[in-house]
RNA sequence: GGCCCGUUCGUCUAGCUGGCCCAGGACGCUAGGUUUUCAUCCUAGAAAUCAGGGGUUCGAAUCCCCUACGGGCUACCA
C-alpha cells in the first residue's frame, strides 16, 4: 500500500504572479531563439467536439498565430473502442466553420506526417521497449478480470487500489517473475501489457504557465500502462512521444489532464527527453451552468443552448443534438463568446475579430477557474454581429427562410427588410417573425394589440389616414411621413392614437419597424387592400 | 477515500509588484428618457461583508496558514 501521508511531499509552491510572468516570458525567450513554437489540438474521434474543445483549439491557434507559429491537429485514436466514425470529420468541419485553421495535420498534411496515432502505430513500440530496457517499464500480465478483482477487493476494505511501487510485487509482471517465466509468456502468445515502473518517491515538478509550479512526489503516481495489449499505446505513452517528435513546444489543454502532467514529465525525462520537454498550459474546464461538473458531451441539448458546434446526429442512437450554427450563431460570434470564457484582454474591449484576438491574445492572462456560459450574453453577441453584417449578407441568409415559405422576394426587398429589422432580433432565424406581414397581408389582429390602441374613433381616424395616404405624391418613407404628420398635426389628433391604430390595420400586431417604411415598401395599392380589411374586420 | 486545481455581483470578469477598491466593466434585471409599436439608443439604479476564520502589516480582495465548499483525476478512455 501506499506508504503513509507524512512522505507526501505536498510543496503547495507560493507562486506570485509575477514570478509566473518571468517564466511565462522566458518559456519564449528560449524557443523564439531556438527553436519554433508549435502547438497542437489533439481530440479523439470519441464524438462531435463540446464548446469546450474548440475553445481549447482556440486557444492554442490564438497562441500560434499571434507568435507567428504552427499548429497541428492530430487525431488520437488509439482506443479503437471508443472510435465514433465521422466525429473526425466533424471535428475538421467544427473548427474549419469557426474560422480556426492548422497549418498541418489530418487533414492537411505536413512534414510530420501521419497526423492520425492509429497510423503511427508502429513508432509507439520502439519507445515502449526503450523504457524497459533502461528499466523505467515493464510488462505486466495481469488480466482485466484480475485487475477488477483486486479493485473490488480494495473498495470493500474502503480502500483504493493502485498498480504502484508497493504492491506491484505481489502482481503478475515481469518484476514479479524469472526472465524466463516471462519469456516463456511472452513467446506462447499470452496477452501482456507495459506498464511504467514509477520510482519510489522522486520529486516531480511540472511547470504549468497558468498556474505555477505543481510538485507532487512520485509515489502518488501509478504504474499506468503505456502500451496495451492490443498492440497500441495508451494516450499517456502516444502524447508524450508525438510532442516529441512534432517537436511541440507548447502542451495547451484541458484542466483534467493536469493530474497526469507528473507523469508525463517523467516520461519525458526517462526518454531523455527532458531538456525538450514543451511548456505546459492547463486551462481551466468550462462548467455546467448549474454549476455541477465539467460541461460534457453528454449534456447534449439539456441545458437550453446547444453544447456543440455544428448539429451533430449519433451514427448509433441517431439521437440529433443541436449545434450553434444551426441554432443562428455567427461563427466570429462564437469565437468570441467562447475566447471570453476563460481568458479576457484586461482592457474593456468585448467584441474581437479573430484577428483582435490573436493580438490581444496571451496565455498569461487565461484565468484559473473554470467558466459556465451565459446563454442570455451569447445572444447578446450574436445581435452585435448581427449589426455589423450588411444588409446584404442578412438578407442572403434570409432569402433561404423566406423561400422555405413558399414566398417570392426580390433580392432588393430582402435587403430593404434586413436593414429595417435588423436591430430588433438575435438571430436571423427571428427576422420571419418579425417581418412576415412584408410579404403576406394580416388575416387576423393580434387581439391585445386591438384591446389596447384600438380605439372607438379608431375606426374613423383609419379611414381618414387612408385618404391621405392615396393621395400621398410621394410614395418614399420620408415625404410619406412628413403629408401624414401634416395631416394629424392639422386635424389636432393624437399622433400615437392614429399611428398605432395605423400600425395595426397594415401590420395586423403592434411590431415593426417605422410603419411609413413599411408604407412605402408595400406600395400603395397594398397598404390600401389592408387598410379596407382591417376596416371590414376589427372589431372590438 | 486519496491526490491535484480552484473560490470577487445571478453569469462572464477587472483587480498581479498590498493603500487610488466601503471593489470597476459587461450580460441580464429594475426605473426613467427618446419613439407611432417592438427593438435599438441614452440616463439612473439594485446587485459581491472579495467563501469563512486566523495571522503578517500603520493598512489586505491582494501576502501566509487553516477550514469549508466546488471541480478534476483516480481504466489495457482520452
Amino acid at each position: 500500500m501506499h506508504s503513509n501521508s507524512s512522505h507526501y511531499l505536498r510543496l503547495s509552491l507560493n507562486f506570485s504572479l509575477s514570478q509566473r510572468k518571468i517564466q511565462y516570458l522566458c518559456s519564449f525567450r528560449i524557443l523564439i531563439m531556438e527553436n519554433r513554437i508549435r502547438v497542437r489540438f489533439a481530440p479523439s474521434p470519441t464524438g462531435p467536439l463540446h464548446i469546450g474543445g474548440v475553445r481549447t483549439a482556440l486557444y492554442n491557434y490564438l497562441f500560434a498565430q499571434k507568435l507567428g507559429g504552427d499548429f497541428i491537429l492530430r487525431i488520437e485514436d488509439t482506443d479503437q473502442a471508443r472510435f465514433v466514425p465521422g466525429a473526425e470529420e466533424y471535428i475538421i468541419e467544427s473548427l474549419a466553420w469557426c474560422g480556426i485553421k492548422f497549418s498541418e495535420g489530418v487533414h492537411v498534411g505536413g512534414p510530420y506526417a501521419p497526423y492520425r496515432q492509429s497510423e503511427r502505430k508502429n513508432i509507439y513500440r520502439q519507445y515502449a521497449d526503450q523504457l524497459i530496457e533502461n528499466g523505467h517499464a515493464y510488462y505486466a500480465f495481469d488480466t482485466s478480470e484480475e485487475l477488477e478483482a483486486k479493485r473490488k477487493e480494495y473498495d470493500s476494505k474502503k480502500q483504493t487500489f493502485q498498480y504502484c511501487p508497493a504492491n506491484r510485487d505481489t502482481m503478475k509482471n515481469s518484476l514479479s517473475m524469472t526472465d524466463a517465466e516471462v519469456k516463456q509468456k511472452i513467446e506462447s502468445g499470452e496477452h501482456y501489457v507495459i506498464r511504467i515502473k514509477i520510482p519510489d518517491h522522486t520529486t516531480v515538478i511540472v511547470n504549468d504557465l497558468i498556474r505555477g509550479k505543481v510538485i507532487v512526489d512520485s509515489s502518488m503516481l501509478d504504474d499506468k500502462v503505456l502500451f496495451k495489449s492490443d498492440g497500441l499505446p495508451t494516450y499517456h505513452l502516444a502524447n508524450v512521444v508525438d510532442d516529441y517528435l512534432m517537436k511541440i513546444s507548447h502542451v495547451i489543454r484541458g484542466e483534467e489532464w493536469l493530474p497526469s502532467a507528473p507523469l508525463h514529465v517523467l516520461l519525458y525525462r526517462f526518454l531523455g527527453w527532458e531538456n525538450e520537454m514543451p511548456f505546459f498550459a492547463h486551462v481551466p474546464l468550462l462548467l455546467k451552468p448549474d454549476g455541477n461538473g465539467k460541461l460534457s458531451k453528454r449534456d447534449g441539448d439539456k441545458l437550453g443552448f446547444p453544447v456543440f458546434p455544428l448539429r451533430w446526429t449519433d451514427p448509433k442512437t441517431k439521437d440529433v443534438s443541436s449545434g450553434y450554427r444551426e441554432s443562428g450563431y455567427f461563427p466570429e460570434a462564437m469565437v468570441n463568446i467562447i475566447a471570453l470564457l476563460g481568458w479576457n484582454p484586461g482592457t474593456e474591449q468585448e467584441l474581437f475579430s479573430m484577428e483582435e484576438l490573436i493580438q490581444a491574445f496571451s496565455l498569461e492572462r487565461v484565468g484559473k477557474s473554470g467558466s459556465k456560459f451565459d446563454p442570455e450574453k451569447a445572444k447578446w453577441f450574436n445581435h452585435q454581429y448581427l449589426l455589423k453584417k450588411s444588409d446584404e449578407e442578412i438578407a442572403n441568409l434570409f432569402s433561404v427562410i423566406v423561400k422555405e415559405k413558399g414566398i417570392q422576394a426580390g433580392h432588393d426587398q430582402l435587403v430593404k427588410i434586413s436593414h429595417l429589422a435588423k436591430e430588433r432580433i438575435h438571430f436571423v432565424s427571428e427576422l420571419w417573425a418579425q417581418t412576415s406581414f412584408f410579404f403576406e397581408a394580416p388575416k387576423t389582429f393580434d387581439e391585445k394589440a386591438v384591446k389596447d390602441k384600438w380605439k372607438e374613433t379608431s375606426s374613423q381616424l383609419v379611414a381618414e389616414a387612408k385618404d391621405v395616404i392615396i393621395g400621398a405624391a410621394d410614395f418614399a418613407a420620408a415625404p410619406l411621413k412628413t403629408t401624414v404628420s401634416n395631416f394629424i398635426q392639422e386635424k389636432k389628433y393624437s399622433m400615437g392614437l392614429v399611428m398605432n391604430a395605423l400600425r395595426i390595420a397594415i401590420v395586423g400586431a403592434s411590431l415593426g419597424p417605422d410603419l411609413f417604411e413599411i408604407i412605402s415598401l408595400i406600395g400603395k395599392e397594398e397598404t390600401i387592400r389592408r387598410i379596407d380589411f382591417a376596416l371590414a374586420n376589427i372589431r372590438k
